[in-house]
DNA sequence: CTGTTAGCGCGTTCAA
DNA sequence: TTGAACGCGCTAACAG
């Protein structure tokens, strides 16, 4: 492997003038740039990123921390951090928290023990003092899907309350009156806020929230299915539900259909986050749009301009919008 | 940020000492061995990992190349991957290929550039030749979801013309004649050995192979309406259909919901891949296995033990597997 | 505009 | 079993 050096032969000019050509910003005249650039293409000089990171104390990478990788939620967030990083010639390195504190901890230390030089954040069991601490430290922090107000310029937030409140107020326009809720575990941010939303909605119509229309699950499929079921026997009355993700919607609807109902005449279902299967589901599915794939792309953006100082444009804001499709129709 | 310099001077030993420490294997004293892990301790010592790699000439990273990030089909394979590497503490560096040779390449430098003790790749666009030339670098690599029989020993592969055999063949046990194919794109080798095998279970029975009944998609959940609304407009007679991954046959069972078509009785489905979703569409797939998650773990089992000569077990072979659900019935 | 010279933090001989 | 010394490849003052 070709050093710096050799190049510095080959070119008949110092290390220094070598580096200077490979770092763009200090002058160097055409001439000699021209000559240590051919220097470099015959030898296939590659830099070794490992020196320039020690004697530059900058890695390039950038650590993402994710709670879950497989599902359909955190694929599309990645693939645009990948893409805007890569475009500047960052790298990304992953980690997964799994929702659970000690895991969390622990990647970010594994992170930050790897020298990236700034984390994307997802976490959701560790608590707002630690991220605040976090934040202090010598390597800056995004988060994604979390808001924190004394860490606010860094939080890249979808505001989750007013989606549950369109969610169920779409319900309500509807017409219905008897809507049950399929929440995420309690322990989640999101999932809170969330149902907080569905909360306000019901309110406004001074509809009272009934915990017993109300499930907690854990935002996979089979959760909804168990929430159908349980919603079922329960003997209440309900024409609508709102589930806090698409996924546990997918799960309540499968249950349904077995059952020979009809969806929506019969019941009608909102989801939320319009994870890309969920055009695909029979009935379509009617949820909350969740820019999470925008948001990735924001933070990556962020990071870009507040640490590497690259001139770009950092998007604006975004907020949860309803999609109708067809899992919702007014109550008979 | 505190040195091994600074741990050395509290512990009052040398340099090497405390690296030897570190890195386990040579021989310390026990008493010297604790005085520098209290030193470490107190000054929460943490090695410099570029000063490591530099010296050592080891990353302990690997690169990860797939060619999407969003979608269901990956998302398992990565977390596997993570988890398994990040067990030994290793980190996972990714890359997205995007099945465009340009970019493939472009990706496969990139991790290198980045010192990638090795690669797990699963690319489509690039030949065979580029890989075998890259498989005699001096960074290991390992083919997922390929087999290229020169370097047959790096491969992690499921039999895809097996698996295409199966679907057919199931709908062929179930009495069906007349088979629709929406094949995924043919430049992809996966897509091309699934007809194979389509074609292979056809011809047991000397059922000749119709190309007009057949369609290439691109994988994508879009493709399928089309392939669906384009089979459908052929005039041409049908009473079932194979679609070469789930993602299509969703799309395709879609349209034909819309239109109030009874899923399977009058149109019976087999779809690929057995991504998660599957068991949640209505009604729930008839599908082949595709252990994509297996296939990751056996990838970074593979590399911990040729790599990094950790002492572990790597997984035996798996074969695609026919899952019976809802999607296909006996014909009428 | 270019060259010289120190480090960056750690692994690894080679002696002792 | 331990320590001294060198080198990994590159960046960043500082001089000129």
């Amino acid at each position: 492997m070709a050093t710096i050096y050799d190049v510095s032969q080959l070119a008949g000019v110092s290390l220094a003038t070598v580096s200077r050509v490979m770092n763009k910003n200090a002058n160097v005249s055409e001439k000699t740039r021209l000559k240590v650039e051919a220097a470099m293409a015959q030898l296939d000089y590659k830099p070794n990123t490992f020196a320039q990171s020690l004697a530059s104390n900058c890695s390039n990478s950038i650590g993402v921390l994710v709670s879950q990788l497989d599902g359909p939620y955190y694929g599309p967030m990645m693939a645009e951090i990948e893409s805007c990083l890569r475009a500047e010639n960052k790298h990304v390195i992953i980690a997964v928290g799994h929702s659970n504190a000690a895991t969390e901890i622990d990647s970010v230390d594994f992170l930050l023990s790897r020298g990236c030089d700034a984390l994307i954040l997802d976490v959701e069991a560790v608590s707002d003092d630690y991220l605040i601490e976090l934040s202090q430290g010598p390597t800056p922090i995004v988060l994604i899907n979390r808001y924190i107000a004394q860490i606010s310029e860094r939080c890249i937030y979808l505001n989750n309350e007013l989606g549950g409140y369109l969610a169920t107020r779409h319900l309500l326009d509807l017409g219905h009156r008897d809507i049950a809720y399929i929440s995420g575990p309690k322990n989640k941010h999101d999932a809170c806020e969330r149902l907080e939303g569905h909360i306000r909605a019901l309110s406004e119509l001074q509809i009272a929230f009934d915990p017993d229309l109300c499930f907690e699950g854990n935002y996979k499929e089979e959760a909804g299915v168990e929430a159908m079921k349980f919603l079922l026997a329960s003997g209440k009355t309900f024409t609508a539900v709102v589930g806090a993700n698409d996924q546990m919607v997918s799960g309540a609807i499968s249950v349904c259909l077995e059952m020979g109902m009809k969806i929506p005449e019969q019941l009608s279902f909102v989801g939320y986050d319009n994870i890309p299967f969920a055009r695909y589901i029979s009935p379509k599915l009617t949820t909350i749009n969740n820019p999470i794939h925008e948001m990735g792309k924001m933070a990556a953006l962020w990071l870009l301009k507040n640490v590497y100082n690259t001139d770009i444009d950092v998007l604006s804001v975004f907020s949860p919008e309803l999609v109708v499709r067809g899992s919702a129709c007014a109550r008979s």
